[in-house]
DNA sequence: CATTTGACTGCGT
DNA sequence: AACGCAGCCAAAT
């Protein structure tokens, strides 16, 4: 086959991080699941190994689908999250502009559970 | 191979 | 409500 690849063409992604990937590429719009909840729906890593995944990997899945376990956004990044959930009609509480949170009990999203 | 690094979490103060 | 903190675990260094 072709010889050992230079510089960096296609790097293979951990397959761990591809399984992270695809079930964010899942989640409802509108919907949302948590760092944690993923992990669990995985059955390996934790909530932290979920959002460094996202941080390094995330930029091409709907990553704001994923948020913290008591609602908030991912941290740095409420600001870009809250365009999309106002696009997406996501259930938010709160008012500041930076301090809103998702209505969990209204927007999680369970794939076990009726879809 | 050993250590460090996080878009986290739950509990205590 | 706001901190601090130990536990977490795959990836990156």
């Amino acid at each position: 086959m072709d010889p050992p690849s230079p510089a960096r063409p296609i790097e293979r992604l951990p397959e761990y991080v591809e399984r992270v990937l695809e079930t964010v590429a899942e989640i409802p719009a509108g919907r949302v699941v948590t760092y944690g909840q993923l992990a669990r729906l995985l059955g390996s890593g934790g909530a932290r190994t979920v959002g460094t995944v996202l941080a390094r990997y995330g930029s091409d899945v709907p990553w704001w689908r994923v948020v913290r376990a008591g609602g908030h956004p991912p941290s740095g990044l409420q600001l870009p999250a809250r365009e999309q959930y106002l696009r997406e009609g996501t259930p938010l509480l709160g008012t500041g502009l930076g301090e809103y949170r998702i209505d969990m009990s209204r927007a999680r999203w369970d794939p076990n559970d009726a879809g």
